[in-house]
DNA sequence: ATGCCTATGTAACGAACGATAAAGAATTCG
DNA sequence: CGAATTCTTTATCGTTCGTTACATAGGCAT
């Protein structure tokens, strides 16, 4: 049996710039003559390749949660609540200002760039979301068992509270604030978690004193 | 001379109308079919008496801005920083979480929901988030006048990092998060504010006792 | 070389987009 | 009344949308 003509083109590589287009352009903004045209190659092309547009979008997202976003994943591995949090919010105002990349947050800036026509879209956008903050207060519980963090602290809504920061840095990104802008919204942040340490922090042993994040 | 046929339809409550669809659908989201069919009256209609689609949505928007905003204004005139802080925050969770209009804030919902071709729309919108953010910081520059504020707070970032949480609380608002979860993330934030109290509260006088928000 | 299978380029599909031309209906002025 | 003016309705403009037929080109197996 023959095994046909080969694909004269890369698809991770095309997958990459379709996620740049989407990034930039949202969902319903990113049509499908600015993918093909950014990713090189023709509608067939496209369609034979990832399905439609919407599937398409669901590989370039995982291409992103993977690759842009893999430094979430580190920031949980920190030893406290607290640097897990500096880390977290620093990672995220590099991420977000990134220069090589379009600004924000593609699950923030692809949730709010849909109509209804696209609402599976926006759930999985919105379920990805979810997924992070619940993450983030999964750890903050353990911190919670390991006395790192005080029993009588609410995780889901310091995580919420958390997530919440970010996706404001993700519009603020969005809308040009500067990377020094959204460190300084990070400092913030940071400065009033740690006065907040006395009613969150857990007084069973002492905390580590927290490393610079970067 | 005469004065013609008499227009048949309300226009600002036309107008009401076209602004529930940008603010459930984005600006690109709503199509003129969608506005039209809303609004009650057909397309020549609203050319004739709002220009264009881009006229509409400014029109729209001012009337949001004149309604639905005017907590923020009310918010401001609090007495001290902590209670504007606290109104504004409280203020924003109801607004964006209110059942009777589509959640989450226009001028967040909007700026995210355009492609390129609607540029204009993301700067308009992208400043009227910074008047917001700008007349916070003059606030709280007031209150450090006062005394009200510690003289070495950053009034800058104070104001950008409060903006980032109420812009926050958009896309949570938006991603269907419930008015219980967002005063939640408002207490975290408040409780984080006022434990960062000893850092940004003058100690020339003592401040008075907030009162409660509502 | 010759089928066979798959990718590619061209070209186009029906649907929806934002925006209007044209004609009829309603009002005021002369 | 009729002329003038303005709104409303119907039908459509040209463009762009996501998607796909169709014919051609290019590797593999026989």
């Amino acid at each position: 049996m023959a095994m046909g003509r080969p694909r004269a083109f890369d698809v991770n590589g095309a997958l990459d710039r379709a996620l740049e287009v989407f990034w930039r352009k949202g969902y319903e903004g990113a049509s499908i003559a600015d993918l093909t045209r950014a990713m090189g190659i023709n509608p067939p092309s496209l369609y034979a390749a990832f399905g439609n547009k919407e599937a398409l979008f669901r590989k370039a997202l995982q291409r992103y949660v993977d690759e842009k976003r893999a430094f979430l994943d580190e920031a949980m591995a920190a030893p406290t609540a607290a640097e897990v949090v500096a880390r977290l919010l620093r990672g995220s105002a590099d991420m977000l200002a990134d220069p090589d990349h379009p600004r924000g947050c593609l699950t923030v800036q692809g949730a709010l760039t849909c109509s209804e026509g696209a609402d599976p879209i926006r759930e999985e956008l919105a379920c990805r979301r979810a997924d992070g903050e619940a993450a983030l207060r999964r750890r903050l519980e353990r911190a919670q068992a390991d006395g790192d963090l005080a029993p009588g602290a609410d995780c889901a809504a310091l995580a919420r509270y958390v997530a919440t920061i970010v996706q404001g840095m993700s519009v603020q990104a969005a809308g040009g604030a500067t990377r020094a802008e959204l460190q300084a919204v990070v400092d913030t942040a940071l400065l009033a978690w740690s006065a907040m340490g006395g009613a969150v922090r857990s007084r069973r042993r002492p905390s580590r004193p927290a490393a610079p994040s970067r």
